[in-house]
DNA sequence: AACAATACCGAAACCGGTTTCGAAATGATT
DNA sequence: AATCATTTCGAAACCGGTTTCGGTATTGTT
């Protein structure tokens, strides 16, 4: 029975590199091979062992600086770089936040995904930790990915957007004690940190401001009531309302889906009135395209006959004709802020809940203009 | 000399899991708390080492079949599952590709981006591999972050995209031996896995409908000299100039850097011409949005005046007036064949360079159409 | 019934780091 | 010079898995 004991497969492939020996770095561009040493190598080398190297580099005090000047020289000649992978096992975190991406029934203006993800990337970088990004399938459970990664100890905390009144990502999360921050409010928002843009005043500021140009029939398309943001946005079209005396006329607001489509249609409805409003308050620049849209084929004039607000300040809103007056706000802010909120809430997961509220700002394009009839009665007693 | 192994601190805090002690799950969501039983616990209540559990799960041969259901029920009613970090630690892989976004000049139109990642998420899901989006800042290098995400290995491979025909991290990767996929051609495709979109045909098929509806006269924005892929567009409109015996007057190409503004610019050289052209080809739907801005404020109508088409698809393009016309392409598919393509060549390294090359259909949507004035002279020896 | 083949599982090395503990070396004090 | 306090570093446990190797228990063969 004679066995011996081989030489395990103790060499991993890594990339193509068996290919490069033959490629020679240009002089100047003497890259340094990455991926060789190992900590266990530059402490061989150094003569000294692998936790005085780690302890050296990670600023132990406990470390003379002839060492420690001796290690960091040795690390940045050979290029040595911890294993990520190695030193999050022993460090017990990930340093890995996740982003689920909600499923994305096509629609037209995604464009806010893009740079939200690229000023979260950015402001999670400064803190040294890495974002994943995860797709939604939409057969499964809106929370399966978020169990997912929970489970498989992937992320240390998650980024949410776009939330629900009753958000089940929320109620998992909150369930299990994982950290996480919102953009945009929930029921239970006084049990997490969340980060939202003030819709209420963006839109009644909007509100108002169409009123002092003279509109008195002023159309409203929100979203759906299961969009917390949009059920605001409508109390700040209907607080201002009430404020400048203004009826509130309940044919007049229109539920959307925050969607072109659904702008489309809304429109329709509220244009084929016998009275039609001379103005229309959109609860997001996607709704307004689908309203400027109808607009056009139904003969409307914008803004002549018809103005129009939308909501979120696509870049895209300047190039349309007329361009899109709307509601704006800094998409980098929002990353940036909500990373701040939940690298608080790692650091300390006892810390109380907080929140932020950032607000938008009216952006005025043209899309907007005073009503060709102006009948307006009794303004003055209210503004 | 007594020397006692005092119990280490064992326990890391897992979110907020302390507070949640109080907080009693309904009966019928009996949701099992994740992140608590490890493998050496299983294996402890099963009498078994962590070696033969690991082994039971993972499909190994020397497993009995009672053991593996003892195993496999055991972990699914326990809800074990295996810790991420230290499965890739020991297995020496992150299962895990890197996605760098480029810095983004606020472009009006980034909708590409958020759908590719949302392809290319999903598309490695099925492969078990997770989607890491790093954002590029663009006060370092540009194959800075690249550098990072190897040396610290945390990627496997890289998705690139937005290619330039010469690209540094195409060079870099190139020379690291890394393993990475681009999303269009550069000048060392022979030497790297890319998958791409014809645009060479496209603008072929793109310029003949122009030609077909009678446009003798056509202009060209084009995309800087380093984009590939607008050089490729370029070639494919001379192609069909040439081929159809129209004159290619070097004042008609104009060229952009892919952006609404410059397109702006692009077209106002173009219209303010003494014989301006009568239909205008965009690079992308970008520039052609900042085309027809241009031709508005200058009084061309489009379509009756200026024809104009664009390349990418945007959905939003559909809502603006006049609905622009484009060469679109799938998203999705993009997403799908380049995570194909970085499967195979993870499994293989060494597998001869392939790519895939896919094509763009004309979406006419109604921003082209016949010129005004009919000029024809002899076309029909052409077509 | 004795023996070889097979199925099955335990033991232990290993991945590449971090962190604790104690001891040796050094310096300060009396 | 002996004692004590400090620096400084080595040794080893540990994170939580995977994989190899060898030894039993079981089955199959003659």
């Amino acid at each position: 029975m004679n066995h011996f004991i081989l030489s395990r497969n103790r060499f991993r492939s890594f990339g193509k590199k068996g290919l490069m020996n033959d490629v020679k770095a240009s002089p100047e561009e003497e890259w340094v091979k990455s991926g060789e040493v190992r900590i266990s190598d530059l402490a061989a080398e150094l003569g000294l062992t692998k936790g005085t190297v780690s302890r050296a580099l990670n600023g132990y005090e406990d470390i003379s600086k002839k060492t420690r000047k001796r290690v960091m020289e040795a690390a940045t000649k050979r290029g040595y770089v911890p294993t990520t992978q190695a030193r999050r096992l022993a460090m017990g975190l990930t340093e890995t936040i996740g982003l689920v991406l909600p499923p994305m029934p096509s629609q037209p203006v995604n464009t806010f995904v893009s740079e939200f993800i690229n000023s979260v990337s950015a402001a999670l970088h400064l803190h040294g930790y890495d974002l994943l990004v995860h797709s939604a399938n939409s057969e499964e459970s809106e929370v399966e990915p978020y169990r997912r990664l929970v489970q498989s100890r992937k992320v240390d905390g998650f980024i949410i957007f776009r939330t629900n009144e009753k958000d089940p990502r929320v109620n998992y999360l909150l369930n299990e004690g994982f950290p996480f921050v919102t953009h945009g409010r929930t029921a239970r928002m006084a049990e997490h940190d969340w980060f939202d843009i003030d819709g209420e005043k963006a839109f009644r500021d909007a509100t108002s401001h169409l009123i002092k140009l003279g509109h008195q029939r002023i159309g409203f398309v929100g979203g759906g009531r299961e969009f917390f943001s949009a059920q605001l946005r409508l109390k700040g079209f209907r607080t201002m309302l009430e404020e400048c005396c203004l009826e509130n006329v309940p044919s007049l607001e229109q539920p959307g889906d925050l969607t072109g489509q659904g702008g489309e249609i809304a429109a329709q409805n509220l244009l084929k009135q016998t009275r039609p409003p001379t103005a229309i308050l959109c609860a997001n620049d996607a709704t307004a395209l689908g309203v400027m849209k109808a607009a056009r084929e139904l003969g409307f004039n914008i803004p002549e006959e018809l103005s129009v607000i939308g909501y979120d300040g696509i870049a895209l809103g300047a190039y349309i004709d007329p361009p899109l007056t709307t509601l704006t706000f800094s998409i980098e802010e929002s990353g940036k802020e909500m990373v701040n909120l939940l690298m608080r809430r790692l650091k300390n997961p006892d810390l109380p809940v907080i929140s932020k509220l950032a607000s938008a700002i009216l952006k005025l394009r043209g899309s907007e203009g005073p009503p060709s009839s102006i009948q307006n009665k009794n303004m003055e007693n209210c503004l």
